[in-house]
DNA sequence: AGCGATACGTTATAATATAACGCCTCGATA
DNA sequence: TATCGAGGCGTTATATTATAACGTATCGCT
């Protein structure tokens, strides 16, 4: 991975503070847990980054507010995964804030192998539901697709 | 996850250890690439274990054949994966065989979280791509669809 | 006030993956 | 057949990523 500069986001996608705030309440309350200072700061983080971001760099730079140790960290992105925020990204180990909060599960993330850029796109999710339920008896939790290649950037 | 027994794979589905070769010597060939006794041993320890392996599981069970330290094994199976007869998939930090190694790139595994099998069915080529393609810039090299969920005989 | 569930801080350790380097082997070419 | 370069393997060490365990704190409820 050449470089960790992320293009912005068009600030439309951008869910706001104030929209993810609204779904971490909605969500803590269904799920019986709690909206706390760390994953506060944690989301504050996913969103500045604009970009993927991994858990041990994160110990290196010296971010305030008092994510200190892999523990307290991993916790607080899970969290945030947990509450429908952010993404994790296997593919990279890192996570990622969420633009499309208030869509369907399903996500499209297309990942560049040459920057680490990651895009997240609408979901495809009717052709891939349809392609999943045509194995009736799965039942699907989470579908993450995480395509890799190479961005317009870079081939430019 | 509950246990590492998977159910065996229909027999049609499994690609037959010939027709494997006949794939790595025809992808040795395009890529300057070697056939070697390791990497043949790599593709038998995944066709018999007909789910997912993971390269640490390899090394404490005692697997004879030469794969004994963690560099070899995951030269091996990414070797494989580059010739296009393994998956590895991210979420499970695993390697497993590809059944349908003579069609398109795409692949859709169906991972229980339960049991920790794995499905792999066929590709949703045609609704991915497009999907992809409707982000112009961005030129796809591998698409990893993992599907998380509950299979059918964990939720009987 | 007391209780149960959720969360956090901390220390230690487990699990996963790669770097680096020397030697070997294959196959092309002179 | 002698040479050479690329690809591959064995080995040791180390880097990177993730979780266990446990005590303490805090929240929401009755």
């Amino acid at each position: 991975m050449k470089n960790h500069m992320h293009h912005p986001l068009p600030n439309a996608l951008r869910p706001s503070l104030a929209e993810a705030l609204a779904l971490a309440d909605r969500r803590c309350a269904e799920l019986g847990r709690r909206w706390t200072v760390s994953r506060q700061r944690a989301l504050e983080i996913l969103l500045e980054a604009n970009g993927p971001v991994k858990v041990y760099d994160l110990l290196s730079s010296f971010k305030p507010g008092g994510l200190t140790a892999p523990a307290t960290i991993y916790r607080a992105f899970e969290a945030l995964v947990d509450l429908g925020m952010a993404h994790r990204i296997d593919s990279l180990n890192a996570y990622m804030a969420r633009h499309f909060i208030d869509k369907a599960q399903a996500t499209l993330l297309l990942v560049c192998d040459q920057c680490g850029r990651v895009d997240e796109v609408a979901p495809p999710t009717p052709a891939l539901l349809t392609a999943i339920k045509a194995h009736s008896t799965f039942l699907t939790e989470t579908v993450a697709v995480e395509a890799h290649g190479c961005c317009g950037d870079c081939r430019a």
